[in-house]
DNA sequence: CCAAAAGTGTTCACCTTACACCCATGC
DNA sequence: GCATGGGTGTAAGGTGAACACTTTTGG
């Protein structure tokens, strides 16, 4: 086969950021680092890019390892690229980012694997440009959290409207009009409300409301306009 | 120096989507690979990330050696790692996309490099992915079009109204009416008129405007609202 | 009966759109 | 004087934000 010459050959790694929801707060999923150098210290879940392993494979063989999880929705947020990022060799890092619904892999996740959950405002210290990453994946989701319906990625089968609000006050960091969120969601057409409702968090209780999938799936990447004032929220 | 072991080192690459705009229409630049294999055909600009140079560097350098351009707005669009998308060996390439205002590079571009624009409707076959990557690249203009004033970094430094109109019915395929156009822009607080007059493409002549650079550099990543019915637009 | 959280409607200001005519000039 | 493109204003409907009270029920 023939090569490009006398051309650098480098390490592609793929690090996720993987946010998670669990009904009360936005959460980052992080590992203690295997590998020698900063072993033992936090950090996001990452490996290198195999042979013949696309960034999509390579992403999704990645995640499994380290959390056993599958089918979980990712998205490329950006490649860095900084030559002394890792110091032990340079490495090129693609960072995805993940959502996932806590609940649903928690026993699997704390059973198995060394992963642990730390709330959005209590992320330790991370190895190398591991918080960079985490800044521009916690910027992107705001981003795109404000005008599309991604968020419901986080969420359980059935949730309540305080749940959700929780959800997006959490990842925006400012509290919403209650009468203003309830009817903006209701107008998305995009959940069904349930009979039943969650009565753990209040007496009173919450009606339960699941996605409506289809409309999800043909609405995904329409524009929403679920955050008031978005211009003063997001970067 | 300590390296990982039994890891797979991957040739990367950067190619570059550079958009140019010469008051008429949106363009592409392309060259013609220089390369072995499908040399002679049309491509980005491309070239391998050397060994202590980083993206914007690298970026930077490739944009430099092929067009003699400098001080360009840059912006990484996203990494490309199809294992087989370049045959000759394995590549990743992270895309940058690029935007520039044609006329001002204009006699530099022609006489000293065998680059080449093609309107953004008239693009011949691209090797590689490259056809993928300006699909993207489209797309992302016009997503941050529609909210962000990136446009104005492919006008010079004076230009009409018109002219701008036409920058964004380019972009966005489309067309829009001038007089809510007009009131917009002139509501962004952006645009400072001139005294002078552009005569070309019109006998009455239409007024010149310049960017307000201050007011531009704090909005920068505010949330504008150029484009009627974004959601019937935007992917 | 009281505390705590859920649920719901209205008004007003502003923003967005649709739409049509006059202006300046070169030929 | 006429054709060409530039420039402007208004009215109507819709959207988004602000705002307060009633309901339910567990204790």
């Amino acid at each position: 086969m023939v090569r490009y010459h006398k051309q650098t050959r480098i390490l592609v790694a793929i690090d996720c950021i993987i946010f998670g929801f669990d009904g009360n707060e936005l959460k980052l999923l992080l590992v203690q680092r295997g590998l020698e150098y900063e072993k033992g210290k936090w950090s996001l879940m990452g490996g290198f890019i195999q042979k013949n392993e696309d960034f999509n494979k390579g992403s999704a063989r990645i995640l499994k390892e380290l959390t056993g999880l599958e089918g979980v929705y990712m998205e490329q947020l950006l490649a860095f690229g900084n030559v002394d990022r890792d110091p032990i060799e340079r490495t090129v890092s693609i960072a995805y980012f993940a959502l996932i619904d806590i609940n649903k892999y928690e026993k699997q996740l704390n059973t198995d694997y060394h992963a642990e959950w730390f709330p959005i405002h209590k992320i330790p210290k991370l190895i190398f440009d591991h918080a960079d990453m985490v800044k521009m994946a916690k910027q992107k989701l705001r981003y795109k959290a404000a005008f599309h319906p991604i968020i419901f990625e986080l969420l359980p089968e059935k949730f309540t409207l305080p749940q959700l609000q929780i959800l997006y006050e959490s990842i925006f960091d400012t509290e919403f009009d209650k009468r203003n969120f309830s009817r903006k969601l209701r107008s998305t057409k995009l959940l069904i409300k349930q009979k039943d409702k969650e009565k753990e968090s209040s007496k009173k209780g919450a009606y339960y409301y699941k996605l409506d999938k289809k409309q999800y799936a043909t609405n995904f990447h329409a524009i929403l306009n679920l955050i008031p004032n978005p211009g003063n929220i997001i970067n």
